[in-house]
RNA sequence: GGGUGUAUAGCUCAGCGGGAGAGCACUACCUUGACAUGGUAGGGGUCACAGGUUCAAUCCCUGUUACACCCA
């Protein structure tokens, strides 16, 4: 006997554990031989990350269509893994190692650090994929991945050396966005821009060798260290004289021209710029057309640098600010300030650093290039968005895409695969100062030794402490100095004669390895295929590459999905899924975006502790509309939970009625129009679930399968049963027995998707009475009851339905009390009428609170009144109604009809509707009037009868 | 500044060229043999505003307003 209460604490648990034991998870469990695949690779959490809300609508997501899929017959594959997520992770260790007091991440030095970091992961690495298995998740765990395991790290280095040696990936100084807390770049995606409160300032610059003087302004005083030039728009009348003429930069003494370049704006301010080429991206270009050396004021923690007089070095940039404020004013440099709206570039994860344009070496990749393909594979219809609009968001991003930020100057992460050893003297760049060292890019220190050795022609030496390791440092300047000394035939030779160790410190090259590490989505990107093992031609990645169905938020569209596109048609020559299925981001109940700040964080473990995972996940789901965002109202969830416990009392009333599943039976041999139904209505309800997930309306399928459990099949199935299950018609009590099992068996299904616990379990519990069951119901077969529709029945019981609800609605209006039983008098009853009311006598009794049922010819004064088809059904409450309110009430429907009437009368007197609109349009609407003005007439009579 | 999206019941949201819907909330009644985490009945909307297209507009088009988000 099942117990009153489901309760999920207590099962949760012991299901997941029998579907992991019968292997349930792993790709191709369950499927049907021959069968197509159906793959998904997961959005990789970060490694040491919990599980908010979130990822708990991701992965309800990806769990309904897997276990949907899985059901139908598909091979699946559902890809676990987590992502090593390179700055996250080492701010965390960086956090708990200052916490614990410990040596810094410098002090450590890197591979210290990095054991720190193994040894952290390790520790809290498989928190978020745990709480993924409370959530239900049914990802095959053996072939779960990390972005850093080898294989994957491996995918990492061919794809950079691939794109290296295309020539798609280059090292450059460039002005890139500098994290300065961090120290290190980050991509443009990683910068948000915020507005701000800000201040302009004016500056009055004054002129060589002139009483002259130039307002430039500015929203950053403290950059004016690093100016370089003044800029006026060529066609600027009032500046023609200066051009050409140098201004002497307060403070610093330095003379810098007055050039002419058309990012100045004549309308803006005074129409004069001050240019400052190594922090402003837009200085930077004007610079470059003006052959200006960027001049950087700032160390990597945005501290003034040695390129500043003496009295400004070492402070902070904004402590700078200040100061120099403070002097410029003094020097009645700076003449005016205005409030105003700036746009601050913050770091976008924690929002409080500002990030800094800075001048630095760095790789990128050339995202136009790959672009390109990318963008026509969604032009093409290749892979298509859902909801489609997200295709603009994409173009859009992908037409204007900026060159990318790989490297990252930071220790946890993928080190780039580069080495960097001196120049020959033969090169033909020696002599270029820009060039820098000469790099050697390879997928293994092998592969770069033989590149090395083939250009230096002799051994080299491969430091992998970096730069600043004390052997580096001497064994490259011994190389300098026989190189130095080679770079004259004379002199090598006079140096050979003279020093018989030449040979020595000549015989080997010093390599050191780039230091930095790859963007984090730099590994990302490569997900769907290196998880399959790529590069490596495994069966998996024959058999479930490419994937399905991508199943993320649109917040990550840029930085995650487009990078999939790109690598994924450059290394494998295909797209990597081909639907795209953004879901909306989780806010609060007003609309909010949760965060921990603001601690309205709703924390689905808690919502999974409290309401189960089932709940959770069909409130989930049920709201997961296409759109933007959703609301998370914990009113929703109380609601699901009920529904959870409203299937399980269906199951628990099912028991205690004997309601066993039948071996062999066929439920189209069903007699009753009551059971008849109840199988259409579920072959309805089947379609319906079935092509809403078809077409990933997540909330359409799980209303669908709501409202034919609850509104359906519970309400009045199950009620319009009871009379049977009590009643002496042995026939239709089994009858009735066995189509209940069974429709309860396609609910199961139906549902697993959504609710798998409590289904799996309910499975198990009306397992153990009838035929035994060969398999769990995650591996059972997705119903399909196709055909199985009766028309005679639905009318049937549709009129049932009306006619029980019409005669409730009346006693409630009428107040009569609800305990008490009252007299039915059917009125012009026709054959079918007839037949309908005797073949649901006692439901109707039931559900009616019937005395007794009669037929008459004659109505019986001052009744209350239901008109239904042919027939009117009399409740004679002489007495007991009040003939106002029944007046009313029937008064009510009438102008209500009436209303009706006389709109379709219009289009149908309209000659213009008549002609143009097509046939079945206004068959439809003369019918709909006939039946109208019959229920119309009815009900008149009925009110007639009263007076 | 550019772009995208949204505006429907008190709230959260579906829907859609031809009858305005759901859940929650609300009101009233009901502990009837699965379920009070329940049942029954009920109230509630100029479908943001202004034009246009159409036989017909909540739906399509244009504009306005408000809000949200993305990009610079």
């Amino acid at each position: 006997m099942l117990e009153k209460t489901y309760e999920p604490s207590a099962v949760e648990a012991r299901i997941y554990e029998a579907w992991q034991q019968a292997g349930a998870f792993k790709a191709g469990a369950g499927a049907k031989p021959g069968a197509e695949t159906f793959s998904i690779v997961i959005p990789p959490p970060n490694v040491t990350g919990s599980l908010h809300i979130g990822h708990a609508l991701n992965n309800t997501i990806q769990d309904i269509l897997i276990r949907f899929e899985r059901m139908r017959g598909k091979d699946v594959l559902w890809q676990p893994g987590t992502d090593h997520a390179g700055i996250a992770t080492q701010m965390i260790v960086e956090r708990k190692l200052m916490e614990q007091q410990q040596p810094s991440r410098r002090e450590l030095g890197r591979d210290e650090f990095l054991k720190r970091v193994w040894a952290w992961k390790a520790e809290s690495g498989g928190t978020i994929l745990n709480q993924l298995k409370r959530l239900g998740a049914s990802a095959d765990w053996s072939r779960e991945r990390f972005t850093m395991d080898e294989g994957l790290s491996e995918a990492v280095r061919k794809v950079f050396v691939g794109l290296y040696e295309k020539g798609l990936i280059y090292r450059a100084k460039r002005l890139v966005n500098w994290h300065p807390g961090l120290e290190t770049a980050v991509s443009d995606l990683e910068v948000e821009n915020i507005e701000t409160n800000g201040k302009m300032w004016h500056l009055r610059y004054p002129i060589e060798g002139s009483e002259e003087t130039i307002t430039v302004a500015t929203t950053r005083p403290e950059t004016m260290l690093g100016d370089l030039a003044v800029a006026v728009h060529p066609d600027d009348e009032r500046y023609q004289h200066l051009i050409g003429k140098m201004v002497v930069l307060p403070i610093v003494g330095r003379r810098i021209p007055i050039i002419a370049d058309t990012y100045a704006d004549p309308e803006l301010g005074s129409g004069a710029v001050k240019i400052t080429p190594a922090h402003d991206f837009n200085d930077f270009e004007v610079g470059q057309r003006h052959g200006l050396k960027p001049l950087n004021i700032f160390t990597t923690q945005a501290r003034v640098n040695a390129n500043a007089p003496a009295a400004y070095r070492g402070l902070d940039r904004f402590e700078a600010r200040k100061k120099i404020l403070v002097e410029l004013e003094g020097l009645g440099v700076l003449v005016w300030v205005d409030d105003k709206k700036i746009m601050v570039p913050y770091d976008e994860k924690t929002k409080q650093v500002i990030i800094e344009p800075f001048l630095t070496d760095q790789w990128f990749v050339k995202a136009d290039v790959l672009a390109e393909p990318a963008l026509r594979s969604v032009r093409e219809g290749r892979t298509k968005f859902v909801p489609k609009s997200y295709e603009n968001t994409y173009y859009a991003w992908m037409e204007n895409i900026k060159p990318w930020t790989i490297s990252r100057q930071l220790w946890w992460g993928h080190q780039i695969p580069a080495w960097y050893g001196p120049r020959l003297n033969t090169d033909p760049e020696f002599n270029n100062g820009a060039a820098g060292p000469r790099v050697f890019v390879g997928d293994s220190e092998e592969a770069v030794i033989r590149q090395a050795e083939a250009y230096y022609g002799r051994a080299v030496d491969m430091f992998r402490d970096g730069l600043n390791s004390t052997e580096f440092v001497k064994a490259f300047h011994d190389f300098e100095t026989t190189q130095r000394d080679r770079t004259s035939a004379q002199v090598w030779t006079l140096r050979k004669q003279k020093d018989p160790f030449a040979e020595m410190s000549d015989s080997r090259v010093p390599l050191h390895r780039d230091e930095d590490v790859l963007d984090t989505w730099f590994s990302s990107a490569l997900w769907p295929f290196s998880t399959m093992g790529w590069p490596e031609d495994t069966p998996e990645l024959r058999k479930y590459y490419p994937t399905d169905v991508l199943v993320t938020g649109f917040d990550i569209i840029f930085f995650w999905v487009a990078r999939m596109m790109m690598t994924a048609l450059e290394f494998t020559g295909v797209e990597p899924f081909h639907t795209v299925y953004m879901h909306a981001l989780v806010r609060d109940e007003k609309g909010q975006k949760m965060s921990k700040t603001k601690g309205n964080v709703i924390d689905p473990l808690n919502l999974i502790d409290e309401y189960g995972a089932d709940a959770t996940r069909f409130t989930l789901a049920a709201m997961a509309a296409q759109g933007r965002d959703m609301r998370l109202a914990i009113a929703r969830v109380e609601g699901y939970r009920n529904f959870v416990t409203k299937l399980w009392n269906a199951a628990r009333f099912l028991e205690m009625n004997g309601c066993v599943r039948k071996e062999g039976y066929a439920p189209w041999r069903n007699q009753l129009a009551l059971n008849k139904w109840i199988v259409g209505e579920a072959c309805r309800a089947i379609a319906a679930v079935t092509r809403a997930l078809d077409e990933y309306k997540f909330n359409e399928a799980a209303n669908a399968a709501y409202e034919f459990v609850w509104g359906q099949f519970c309400d009045w199935y199950l009620e319009l049963a009871k009379p049977i299950f009590s009643g002496e018609d042995e026939a239709a009590k089994a009858e009735t027995q066995a189509t209940a099992a069974y429709i309860l068996d396609q609910i199961l299904k139906l549902l697993h998707p959504f609710m798998p616990f409590v289904t799996e379990e309910l499975w198990a519990e009306t397992g153990k009475s009838g035929p035994a069951r060969d398999k769990l119901l995650i591996i059972s077969e997705w119903p399909d009851l196709r055909g199985l529709e009766n028309k005679e029945a639905d009318a049937e019981l549709q009129w049932l339905i009306t006619l029980v609800t019409g005669i409730r609605s009346v006693r409630q209006e009428m107040n009569v009390p609800a305990g008490a039983k009252v007299q039915l008098v059917v009125v012009g009853a026709g054959l079918d009428t007839g037949t309908r009311v005797e073949a649901h006598l006692p439901a109707l009794t039931r559900l009616a609170r019937l005395e007794r049922v009669d037929y008459s010819d004659i109505v019986p004064k001052d009744s209350a009144q239901i008109v239904i088809g042919e027939a009117t059904f009399v409740l004679p409450l002489a007495g007991v109604i009040d003939i106002f309110v029944e007046r009313a009430r029937l008064a009510k429907d009438v102008d209500k009809l009436e209303d009706e009437i006389d709109k379709i009368d219009k289009k149908l007197n309209n000659p213009q509707f008549v002609s143009k609109a097509p046939e079945e349009v206004i068959e439809e609407q003369k019918q709909r009037r006939e039946e109208a003005v019959t229920r119309r007439d009815r009900l008149k009579e009925a009110l007639d009868r009263l007076s």
